[in-house]
DNA sequence: AAAACGGCTGTTAGCGATAACTTCGGAGTG
DNA sequence: CACTCCGAAGTTATCGCTAACAGCCGTTTT
C-alpha cells in the first residue's frame, strides 16, 4: 500500500462512479466473492488468483466500502471514545494510550467531545451508538439516565475511565479522586501547613475535580483543619488563570501557607505569579497541583503533583475492550483502580 | 432525547437482538418507511403518526443504524480530519475550529492521527476513505503519491490546511510558513540583532517548520546575515527540551544575541532557562517563537511569536467543505491564505 | 361533477458487501 | 477403480435502511 511506484495516476478513469467489488471482479476475471476473500485475507484462495486480484485492485485504485462490509458482516471495528475536551492535555494523552493499545488490532478509535455537558454527552453517545461500534470508552461515571440506559441496552462492552468513585455500568479503569484528594491533604498536613487555600474549577460538571476537593477537605477535617479560603474559576485552565486566581486569593487571605490547585496548569500559573512577586516557595508558601503534567518538568521549581497515569488508563481501557471482544467472551466487568503517585517536587513546605 | 424522565429502564427487554426499524414499525403500527420518515424528519407525516412513532421509538430505546442508512442513501455525514499529532496543542485547536463550524450541520468530524509519518498517513487515509466520508481535511501539502492519487480519485472535497506553500490537490487554507519565517527574520534584523541562533525540530517530516526555517534564513541572507549557530531536536516539544537545547546552544555559542525557536513551547522553555540563569531578556539576548500559544500569556515576560490562527484555519476549512456539499455544487477549489500576525511581546531586543 | 391536486402512507428494489452453502475437480485411500 | 475428502472457486440470500414510485382519499378547481 505504500509502494508508490505502482500507483497509476488513473487520470483517464471515468469521472466519478466509485469503484465496487464488481469492478475488481470483472477486471480480474473472478467472482466478487473471491475478490472479497483476497482483500480480507480470509478463506482459501490460490496464490495465482490472489495475485491477479491484488494487482487489479491496486491498478484500479479500489478502496473497499466498509459501510457495506460492516452491514453485511455485522462487524464494525470501531471503538467509540467519549471525552469532555481536547484542550485539557489529559485527554489527548488518554487517547494516545488507547491508540497504542489498539494499534495491532483491527480496531480503531473514534473520538467524540462533550464539553463537560451531559446533554452533549447524550447526543454524542447516541450518534456514536448509531454506528454500532464494537466498544465504548467514556470518561467519568456520571451520565444522564438516558445515557446510562443506552449504554446498558447497547450490548457492547463499556469502559468508564478516569474515575473509580461510583457505580460503573460495566468495566472501569481509573483512580479514586477522593483518595487522591485525601492523600494530598495528609501529605500537606504532614509537612506542617495549616492555613490552606484551595483553587479550582467551579465544578458543576467536573466531577473528578469535585471529588478531589471533597476528599481533600474530608482528610483535612479529620485532622481538625479547615480550608481557610478558596477561589473558583470558569472556563478552561491556563497559566494566566492560575496567576489571576492566586493573586486574588492572596490579596484576600495573605496569611495562607499552602495552595492546593485542582490541576497543574493553574498551579504552574500560581507558581509563576509567586516567583514574580519574589515570594519564597515553598519557604513562605507551599503549592501542589494535580495530574503529573509534563509541563511542570520545564520549571526550575517543580510543582508538587500527583500523577494520574493518563496513558495507562487509556491503555488498560482499550485492552479491556480487546479482551472482551475475543472469541471466548467472559462478560465479566473489570475494575482497575490505579494508585496515583505523589510527586513531591520542590513546592511542599518542609516543616 | 434528553428528557430523562421518559426513559423506561428496559430491564426486561430480551437480552440482545439490536432493534431495527421493523421493531418500531410494529410497535407503532405503521410501515417501516413511515418510521424512517419520522425519524429523519423528511417528507410529510401527519402529526398524530409522528407522535405515535416517536413515542414507540423512545420507549423501545431504538437507535437508528447509520451503517444501513448510509449504505442505502449513499450519504455519510462524516468529515475525515487527518492530522499529525494530538500532543501539539495546535491540532486540537484546529479540531475545535472544525467542530464549531460543523456544529449546526448534520456533518461530524472523525479524526485520524499520522504521527508525522507519510506511511501512516497513507494508511489512515485509506482507512478513512473506506468509510466514504463527505469531505476530507488534512494537514499539510506533502503526501505520498499514493495518497495524492487516492485523494484525487475519491471525488470528494479535499481541503489541505495549515500550509499554503505548495500545490494543493483541491482547496487549501493556511498561512505561508516561508513568509512567516521571512517576516520574523526582517523583524529581528530591524530590531538590531545580528548574531542569531536557530532552535527547532529535526525536520525530515515537519515540513512547516522546515519552510519557516527556509524563509527565515533566506530573509536573513538578503540582509547579509547568516545563522550563527543552530540546534535541533527529536521527539515532541516541551519546555524541558527548550531548556536543554538553549543551554547546549549557548554553551557552544555564548555570544548569540537572538534565538529563534521553531515553536512557542521550546521557546518558553528557553525563556525560563535564561531567566533562571539571570540573563537579561531581551537586553542581552532576544527570543522569538511561533504559534501564538495561549501558554505564553502566563509568563510575565511575553515571548515574541506569530499567531497562525489555528482555530480560524479549522473553521474555514470546514466551511469550504460545507459549501462544496451544498446542492449547487460549484466545484471550485478555494485558496485561503491567512496572514500570520506578529505579536512582539517582550522578548525582541530593542536596538 | 369530473379532473386535478396535495397530503399521507405503503410497496418494491436496491445500496455493496459478506455468511453460509454449494459445486467442481483432482489427490489420496483401500 | 470407486469413494471420500479437501482446496478453490461460485451462488444465493440477507444486513437495515432509504429512494422512488405507487396508491388512496378528501379537497379544490373549473
Amino acid at each position: 500500500m505504500s509502494d508508490d511506484k505502482v500507483v497509476p495516476l488513473t487520470k483517464d478513469v471515468k469521472p466519478q462512479r466509485p469503484l465496487t467489488l464488481k469492478d475488481v471482479s470483472m477486471a480480474s476475471g473472478v467472482s466478487e466473492m473471491t475478490v472479497s476473500r483476497v482483500l480480507r485475507n480470509r478463506g482459501d484462495v490460490s496464490a495465482a488468483t490472489r495475485e491477479k486480484v491484488l494487482s487489479a485492485a491496486k491498478s484500479l485504485g479500489y478502496v473497499p466500502n466498509k459501510i457495506a462490509g460492516a452491514l453485511a458482516s455485522n462487524r464494525v471495528n470501531l471503538v467509540a471514545v467519549i471525552i469532555p475536551s481536547l484542550s485539557n492535555m489529559v485527554f489527548p494523552e488518554v487517547l494516545t494510550g488507547i491508540s497504542e493499545a489498539l494499534d495491532d488490532t483491527p480496531l480503531q478509535s473514534v473520538v467524540g467531545v462533550t464539553n463537560y455537558s451531559p446533554e452533549k454527552e447524550e447526543q454524542v453517545l447516541f450518534e456514536m451508538l448509531s454506528w454500532r461500534p464494537s466498544g465504548i470508552i467514556l470518561a467519568g461515571l456520571e451520565h444522564s439516565n438516558a445515557s446510562r440506559a443506552m449504554l446498558a441496552a447497547s450490548g457492547i462492552p463499556v469502559v468508564e475511565i478516569m474515575d473509580t468513585d461510583g457505580d460503573p455500568i460495566d468495566s472501569v479503569v481509573g483512580i479514586s479522586h477522593r483518595r487522591a484528594g485525601r492523600e494530598m491533604a495528609r501529605f500537606i498536613i504532614k509537612y506542617g501547613s495549616r492555613n490552606i487555600g484551595f483553587l479550582g474549577t467551579k465544578m458543576p460538571m467536573d466531577h473528578r475535580a469535585r471529588k478531589r476537593f471533597e476528599g481533600f477537605t474530608e482528610a483535612l477535617a479529620k485532622k481538625g483543619v479547615e480550608i481557610a479560603d478558596q477561589e473558583f474559576y470558569d472556563g478552561s485552565s491556563s497559566l494566566e488563570k492560575g496567576r489571576e486566581m492566586t493573586e486574588r486569593l492572596l490579596n484576600r487571605s495573605p496569611d495562607l501557607d499552602f495552595l492546593y490547585y485542582s490541576n497543574d496548569m493553574i498551579g504552574a500559573g500560581g507558581l509563576l505569579y509567586l516567583q514574580d512577586k519574589g515570594i519564597d516557595v515553598p519557604g513562605q508558601i507551599g503549592l501542589a497541583g494535580f495530574n503529573g503534567s509534563e509541563l511542570l518538568r520545564g520549571f526550575s521549581t517543580r510543582l508538587a503533583t500527583m500523577d494520574a497515569g493518563r496513558r495507562d488508563i487509556g491503555k488498560s481501557a482499550a485492552e479491556i475492550i480487546i479482551e472482551r471482544l475475543s472469541d471466548n467472551a467472559p462478560v465479566k466487568p473489570k475494575r482497575i483502580e490505579l494508585t496515583p503517585n505523589i510527586q513531591a517536587g520542590d513546592t511542599l513546605r518542609r516543616s
